[in-house]
DNA sequence: CCATTTGCTGAAAACGATTGCAAAGTGGCA
DNA sequence: TGCCACTTTGCAATCGTTTTCAGCAAATGG
């Protein structure tokens, strides 16, 4: 193993001490120009790098943020960390991800674990808005930087990252029902989360402002895998009830479907229509492709990166946290085969 | 924010010296077994955890490890990294995963970063087989721990993790052969990645068993993404070439090629049948659902992280590394409708 | 020309853990 | 009781940085 160099053979090369070489590199200005100069140069053409572990245990910094995500199986979820992760590594952060697979034990346990490597901040989306609320509550009490996004904790006032899910349910529930569907039924995704809820009010206050009926054998409440979107199908074939239409929380449970409804020769969207938010990347090789409401998943982690950046460079200044921020990001409506 | 409990409050508590406390958390010999047991017990209703950068500095091992991967968008790379997390978080190690996103240089980046970042090992998987060779052979001469999957770089003697690419794609091909094929294309993928050039081979074999012609105008060199499926199918169609089968390096391109059959009006898999090795999660939901070869994604990464584990045990002992040792695991053959 | 400020530098003490070495404690045996 | 060997503990140095403090020289002001 190579020595690293350190700031230490630095000044020895230079004749300075090591105060002054650190001065140089950490931008102080009690140093002349012409020294902070020769420091530099000398510390590039030595391939200096700092050791990252001194600059933590002094600043107690450790240069490194945490992801806890819900689960890495969707397409949403990895754009979402690869715009984290765009943001984070160009300001030389090193980002550390763990899934929680769907399950708040799990998380909790994360959350832990990133207690444990210390951290600098953290992006959250969490499994249940309703869990590990009070581990939640207690490190925000303590200034602790976090950023959510998508799914955001239930009564805590924090900064997070959104989409207009609502606003975006509702236009495509409207565009179905100006397609001349009447009977369109609902697939709901986890209660305990909170897009889940913003959807559904979307589809409810659609259905309302068009005096048609909210019928419940048309609410499936389900899972959020295609398996779910399978059996909710079937579900719903089994009960006999009428439908022309299907709005589904994600892409999965709609591509569950459709395939369902395939088999029984059910023609989409002849005589079903379906769409979905998207999660995953199915939409388009799909067959009839799916229509979809898509957030800005790349841009959705890229954001929330930053606003986590804020908060990092405010506690390095020694300056309170900024006062939690909510960003509503727009959702795109891609319009396909299968309405 | 809360004052991390360290080892000189444990010893304070105790009326210990540190050196002691220390001795008791790290398993040394030197100490009565009470003392320790005291140690223990106060450390843990004390909630202490070490600091990790302190032990860094001391040890000169981080607690991290770096994973380089090509991409991060399909299945198969996102599946690899939950095996590695799954084996390394429950090590207490950090994984830190950057993406390459299919350029050598971005690679070269993120290994400098890593670096930089003092990564105990790295597990990776190249963008290109002959790329940044001369820095992997420094670092394998500097017994630095890497282990490598799927794609490995040509001419080292490194540790690796592999699926039998060509056994299972002659197999596939020997299957859609027996099947009654007679013309099947190859769509081939990037030509500077190991498996690619693994699985021609595979497919070639199989033709020559059953003597059949290698037919220059059924070979055709695309990417690797859906749309080069698309435009690899425009290409066979133009062509004008007579074909009953395609063997497509990856799923994306089976599934892009199978779009535009359709498009076509060509009859999957009546007039052409099918076949490719998984990437992604798509094979289900297509349709017709599409014959894979299908490495055991999670279980590569487990591989990976426990060769790698070896390596940096032997290390910490003081040991010399484990000669370079190449796994083979087992693809999964799934046919489904479309052959 | 003296007093005070300003600019730059070095010495040394941290940060939290590990570890070689010395010192203290324990017990056995003559 | 005295000596030796062994176990157990403490002291202090160390890892690579940052930062406080003090010191010195030059510059400024009166």
């Amino acid at each position: 193993m190579m020595k690293r160099i350190t700031i230490k053979d630095i000044a020895a090369q230079l004749r300075l001490s090591v105060s002054t070489v650190s001065r140089a590199l950490t931008g102080d200005k009690n140093i002349r120009e012409a020294t902070r100069n020769r420091v530099l140069e000398v510390a590039k053409q030595m391939g200096y790098s700092p050791n990252p572990a001194a600059t933590t245990i002094r600043t107690g910094r450790t240069g490194t943020v945490g992801v806890v995500i819900p689960e890495m199986r969707t397409d949403y979820t990895v754009k979402v960390i690869r715009g984290i992760q765009e943001v984070l590594y160009q300001a030389g952060i090193k980002v550390v991800v763990m899934d929680s697979f769907e399950d708040p034990e799990m998380e909790m346990e994360n959350f832990r674990m990133m207690e444990r490597f210390m951290v600098d901040g953290l992006i959250i989306c969490q499994c249940s808005c309703r869990h590990n609320l009070d581990w939640l509550s207690k490190m925000l009490a303590q200034d602790f930087p976090m950023v959510f996004y998508g799914r955001i904790p239930y009564g805590l006032k924090v900064s997070q990252v959104l989409v207009d899910d609502y606003a975006k349910s509702f236009f495509m529930v409207e565009k179905m029902i100006l397609a001349g569907r009447r009977h369109i039924c609902h697939f709901y995704g986890p209660d305990d989360v909170h897009n889940s809820v913003e959807r559904a009010r979307g589809y409810r206050d659609a259905l309302a402002k068009y005096n048609l009926p909210y019928e419940d054998n048309l609410q499936i409440h389900s899972g959020m895998l295609i398996d779910d979107g399978r059996r909710a199908a079937d579900k719903l074939l089994a009960s006999g009830a009428e439908f022309d239409a299907i709005f589904a929380f994600n892409e999965e449970m709609a591509v569950g479907a459709m395939q369902r409804l395939r088999e029984r020769d059910v023609r989409v969207p002849e005589e079903v229509a379906i769409s979905a938010f998207s999660g995953s990347s199915l939409a388009e090789v799909v067959y009839p492709t799916l229509s979809t409401v898509d957030p800005p998943k790349t841009d959705m982690g890229r954001t929330a990166a930053r606003m986590l950046l804020d908060q990092l460079a405010a506690l390095a200044a020694g300056e309170p946290l900024p006062a939690p921020r909510t960003v509503i990001l727009n959702a795109e409506i891609n319009v396909r085969d299968s309405i």
